[in-house]
DNA sequence: ATGACTGCCTCTGGCAGA
């Protein structure tokens, strides 16, 4: 079965790229972020004519997370990350798709530093961290994948210095990343690439995608009964290079079984 | 280089993104 996540930047912008994706890929589970929605705005027939049932959590403008399943309606576990009564985001979304525990996130990009954002960011991926352990201890296969916002090692960015002042990889963001690999996941792109120079974001500014200067933020955790189940993993690459497209690519994990 | 591009919901310019 093969798991995909992919910031998409708006579905209304992007529906046609998306459901061109979905009928090329065909994978058995999407993880959507940054929808860019609200609830009522949601395309889902357009997704069940193409055989995918979907679940959401939309916001207004902003944020906004969705996880479809081919020929299968997502079974909602938990809506919005829990641990702060008061974060009204649209960020979190977990459900069960086919015996697999599936958590869709999209992780507060943190800018500008310091400030209330960055504070955010990082209490958000405490509560993360939390979850996940609860996860954990359910001894469920599970994998938590979305945007993480977080370039965990100097090798997973075109230009380290480029980017040493910003959110997405001052060492809090890093550790706060570690700590959960640390705690028994495993990160499947950074197994499969130890070397790194595998990107999954571009920015749309200064001909970024024409000179390749990327980095890799899309990542999927596998708890250690998926780990074990892991055949292959990557990025749709050329999604990115199409007209229209996100300024993220698709990232996907196969898992045995 | 206070740059660059894109999407959203319109206070069609300001904010957010990464």
């Amino acid at each position: 079965m093969k798991i995909a996540s992919f910031n998409i930047n708006g579905i209304k912008a992007r529906l046609p790229r998306l459901l061109e994706w979905l009928a090329e890929e065909r994978p058995t589970v999407a993880c959507l972020q940054e929808i860019k929605t609200q609830d009522e705005g949601f395309p889902a027939a357009e997704f069940e004519a193409l055989g995918y049932r979907a679940i959401w959590h939309g916001q207004k403008s902003f944020n906004g997370v969705a996880i479809l399943a081919d020929g299968a309606l997502p079974v909602e576990i938990q809506r919005g990350l829990p641990g702060d009564p008061a974060d009204e985001q649209s960020r979190y979304l977990e459900a069960e798709v086919r015996g697999v525990r599936i958590a869709c996130i999209y992780l507060p990009n943190g800018n500008p530093l310091p400030g209330p954002k960055f504070d955010y960011k990082l209490a958000w991926m405490e509560r993360l961290r939390a979850r996940m352990a609860a996860i954990r201890a359910e001894e469920v296969p599970a994998v938590v994948l979305g945007d993480y916002n977080v370039i965990p090692r100097d090798c997973d960015v075109w230009s380290p210095p480029a980017m040493a002042a910003d959110a997405l990889m001052q060492p809090e963001s890093r550790d706060a990343y570690a700590r959960l690999l640390n705690d028994g996941w495993t990160d499947a792109l950074a197994t499969h690439n130890p070397q790194g120079g595998v990107w999954t974001y571009w920015d749309y500014q200064a001909g970024a995608w024409q000179r390749d200067h990327g980095f890799r933020i899309d990542h999927a955790l596998l708890s250690p009964e998926c780990a074990d189940r892991l055949v292959a993993c990557g990025v749709d690459k050329a999604h990115r290079g199409r007209d229209k497209a996100s300024d993220h690519a698709p990232v996907w994990v196969e898992l045995r079984g």
